[in-house]
RNA sequence: CCAGACGGCUGGACGGCCGCUGUUCGCAGCUCUUCGCGAGAUCGGUUGCGGAUGGAGGAAAGUCCGGGCUCCACGGGAACGCGGUGCCGGGUAACGCCCGGCGGGGGCGACCCCAGGGACAGUGCCACAGAAAGCAUACCGCCGGCCCCGGGCGCGCGAGCGUCCGGCCGGUAAGGGUGAAACGGUGCGGUAAGAGCGCACCGCGCGCUCGGCAACGAGGGCGGCACGGCAAACCCCACCGGGAGCAAGACCAAAUAGGGGCGACACGCCGGGCCUAGGCCCGGCACGCGGGUUCCCGCGCCGUCGCCCGGGUCGGUCGCGCGAGGCGCCCGGUAACGGGCGUCCCAGAGGAAUGGUCGUCCCCGCCCUUAAAGGCGGGACAGAACCCGGCUUACAGGCCGUCUGGCAAA
RNA sequence: CGGAGCGUGGCGCAGUCUGGUAGCGCACUUGCAUGGGGUGCAAGGGGUCGUGGGUUCAAAUCCCGCCGCUCCGA
C-alpha cells in the first residue's frame, strides 16, 4: 500500500490522537474488491498505528491492486517497512 | 445406464481472539422540562460502561419499464406535437411483465423461438443481373399467312416448284436465362403453336354453415387467378403517457460576510463666500427611497458602535422501513393469481457500518504413494443508499422434481 | 439520480440520417531519382466496422441486449 503521512507544525492546534485516511480508487477492482481492501487497511492501522506511528499525526492507507488479496504478515511487514522509511517508528 | 428438455431450491459449516453499527434494558456523568423554600423527584436528550438481541443479495448489479411517496405546474376536457406499446383472452395497483390459447418457424421427440395490427389512405424503395421488378409489357423464341417483297441453293428446256435466310402482318406467353423474388404449381386433355381454354388436386380470393367469449379452426360452395415484397422506410389506425426526482421534501440552526429597523456619535465631491485653526452657508454633481409616461418634485445622505429582526450557507433532526411484507395450512382456478385462517417482525449506514485474523471440517485441482496418510493451490458472480413489482445481464459447485430419445434387462 | 455522445486499417477521421461500391490524410512496403539521407514521383499491402442476436433478398448503416470510453446537469 501507499502510506502518506501530515505532521502539524508547531504553531497548529494539535491532538494527541492519531487521525486516519483510507482510499481505494476504482483502479483497485469493483465495489467489493474496493471494500475489501478499505477494512484490511483499517484493520492493519488499528493493529499497528497505535503502538509504532508518531502522535497526533495525520495518516492516508492508499490502497493498491493487490491489497485485497495480500498475505496479512507481508501486509503487516509492509506498513512497519513504510513506517521506518518515515522515520515515524517507535 | 447414456444423451437431452423443462421447472424449482441452494449460494460453504463450526469455533477462538480483536473490532463496527441499529434496537432495547441497567448503571454512571453532563444537560434539560415541570414541581418544590430546599434536599430532591420527574419528562426528554446526550456520552461512557455492562447485559441481551439484530446486521447485504439472488441478482443488492445494469438503470430498460411499471408504481408508491414528495414537490412543482394546471379551471375541466380535448386537439396538435413528441415518445412508447401493438394476435386473442385472462391475471395485476400498474406494466413494455406473467399465465393460458391461436398463427408462423425449428427439432425424431420432450420442447424451444417469433415487435405477430394495416400494403385497395397516400408517398417511397427493390442495387447487380435480367426482355420485364409491379400499371404491365413483349427481347429471343414458337406458330400461321404473304396473291405483295429481297437474296442464296437445288430440280426442271421453261413457266415454275421445293427449301433456307431475311422482311412485313397476325397469333401466343408454354420454353429461355437472370434474380432473394417473375401475373399461380403439378398432371391430363386441348391447339397451327399455345394459354385456367377445360378438368382433377394443391395454393389464392370472396360469401355461407358449424365450433369457439375471441384470435382462429373445420366443412362445403363460388370465382377462374385479378390482389409480389419491404411498414425494426415515412406513414395510417387503436391504446397509454403533465414535469421532476429522497441531493424529492419538511424542520432546527453557528462563525463570518451581507440585508432591514431603532438609538447614539457623525455628515460625500467640486466652485464661491465668511472666519485664527476647524467648521458654517449657497449653487451644482453623484447615490438611495417614494410619487405621477420621457422629465420633474419631495425627502434622505459617507462611516463607526450597540441592540433587535428576517433570509441563505456549514452542521444537525426527520423523511427511514408494518410493507401491493415473509412463512405455513386450507379453499377456488388448467395456470398466472385470488380468498380465508394462523404465525413472525426481518439491515438502516451517511467521506458511507454490516468486518479483520487464526484454526478445524467440507468440496475441487495438482504432486507423491499400490493404497492410506501427507504437501501445495483454489472455493463462483458479486456489496443495500427512499421503497416495491418486473425485465435484462453475471454466476463455481451442489440438490430435488417432471418429461423425451436411445440401449440393456425383467 | 438524471441525460448526451463516441467505438471503422498502426494513428486521426469520413461513410450511418436516405440499407447494395468501405473512402481520405499521415504512417508502412517496393521501385525510380541521389554518392547517401530528406524531399519528390510511381505502384502496392493492410480493416472480425466494439460485441451477441433480430428485421431484410441483402446490415458499418435499421431495431433490441451487452461491453468499454468520454462529457454534461442536480
Amino acid at each position: 500500500m501507499v502510506l502518506q503521512a501530515y505532521k502539524p507544525g508547531a504553531d497548529e492546534p494539535r491532538a494527541e490522537d492519531i487521525r486516519l485516511g483510507l482510499t481505494a480508487s476504482r483502479k483497485v477492482g469493483g465495489a467489493v474488491v474496493r471494500n475489501r481492501a478499505r477494512r484490511r487497511l483499517r484493520a492493519l492501522a488499528r493493529e499497528v498505528l497505535p503502538r509504532h506511528g508518531a502522535r497526533g499525526c495525520d495518516y492516508v492507507l492508499v490502497a493498491r491492486g493487490d491489497t485485497a488479496t495480500r498475505p496479512w504478515p507481508d501486509l503487516v511487514e509492509d506498513i512497519e517497512a513504510a513506517l521506518r522509511r518515515l522515520g515515524h517508528w517507535r
